[in-house]
DNA sequence: CTGACAGCTTGATCTGAATCAAGAAATGGC
DNA sequence: GCCATTTCTTGATTCAGATCAAGCTGTCAG
């Protein structure tokens, strides 16, 4: 990977408190690649070669049984995936596509895991990343199968809207076929949520979404803090 | 705790290649206690005073919202539950309760985390059984978002009889609510989805279960070692 | 042995969500 | 700008699974 771009990756979370050895071990055998969107970067079932970080864009994280596909996470920019198969050493539980053109950092799995028993800053990096992804996987685990299509619905938006700054709009940031996915359900039937939502102030105009009614929302998402916070 | 108890827990894979000295320091502080069946453990929401590891016994990992809850999992001997948030000091996100009578292992999470910093050997092996536990929770959330009722009850069935031998038949682990809320399904229709597995051979007479037609079941059950698969 | 109770099953019905089938609206290429 | 393609919405219908309501079965205390 070209010079350039270290100062960039050197300063993510991940990578700042770590030796300037292991940093410069660790980045030798990297990648810093950008790709287009909707590229298939990983494949559920092959062995965990590279561990990967989104510096730019958004990749999917999905999986395939019996002839249905559906979507299990969006990774933003700065997080990692599959991280718990690189420690591992074992095979990728999920695919992982780009949704747009994307920058992601491609680090080999075996290089990650000599330097994450070198490097101990690193490990504890590694160790607190693992957990919150944990932790997320669990909440998304409760989120389905505590709450109905149009709570789980009703609590994302809510998400969103403080992500963006609670200034009673929000965009959604992926198209609704994806986000019905994640919320596990059909676009049809995501596009009929909206419609309930209409009762409770949500207004839809494509990606745009206005909260005139937040008290209602929020009586109906009854959102919780052991399932919608995403600091804990 | 007892000194008599020490070499059990020392030879658990967790523990068994720490040093001696951290050990004594982790165990200085932990309680090994035996609790009656149905007694909770822990509640969500709760900081995570300790981490907890099953001796002997059961206890189930459950969460509740919207007045509905949901088991969100079994622990058995020997595994750790709720090891994330002692890493992150957070709060719990799962509740648990004693399912039998069970023999735990309590760890105050200071010096968990503690010893964690101090004992590479202590630190990989934590870093291992986190690994796993993600991976565990990711192929239960692809169970529950690409299988119908059915098929997870073969599945689950098929898992059963592999882990008692693969002698045709089997003991079911729980009692059938446990289970059908462990598969995302009323105990209802836990009953209709046995009910309909009788066309693949497969007889139930209270917690004993008998598995007549095995490539039937399969046939229907499409396992999948990305789902299924205990050990990756 | 008998009654009480929990755990499970069975049947009837209802409901949330999927599917099927058109349209409508947005998007992109030329 | 205009057509083609994709994305989204809407309506009709079906289906899986939940709920409601009895009844059954085994267990256990007395």
């Amino acid at each position: 990977m070209r010079a350039a771009d270290l100062p960039q990756v050197r300063s993510l979370k991940l990578f700042e408190s770590m030796t300037d050895q292991n940093f410069e071990a660790l980045m030798e055998a990297a990648y810093l690649q950008t790709f287009p969107a909707q590229l298939e970067l990983i494949r559920e079932g092959d062995p965990a070669d590279f561990l990967y970080v989104v510096i730019e864009g958004c990749v999917e994280l999905f999986a395939r049984a019996n002839n249905r596909e559906s979507t299990l996470g969006m990774v933003h920019p700065v997080g990692t995936f599959i991280l718990a198969a690189v420690l591992k050493d074992a095979v990728y539980l999920m695919s992982a596509r780009t949704s747009k053109r994307s920058k992601v950092l491609l680090l080999p799995s075996d290089r990650v895991r000599d330097i994450f028993y070198k490097d101990d800053s690193f490990s504890r990096s590694i160790v607190v990343e693992l957990a919150s992804c944990y932790r997320s996987v669990v909440k998304e685990h409760k989120d389905l199968k505590l709450r109905t299509a149009v709570e789980r619905l009703a609590n994302r938006l809510l998400r969103y809207h403080v992500d963006q700054g609670e200034t009673g709009s929000l965009k959604l940031p992926h198209d609704k076929r994806t986000l019905a996915s994640l919320l596990g359900m059909t676009p049809e039937n995501l596009s009929r949520a909206f419609g309930t939502l209409k009762g409770y102030g949500v207004v839809v105009n494509g990606g745009s979404v206005k909260l005139n009614d937040r008290p209602a929302l929020e009586t109906l998402a009854k959102p919780n803090a052991l399932i919608d916070d995403r600091t804990t």
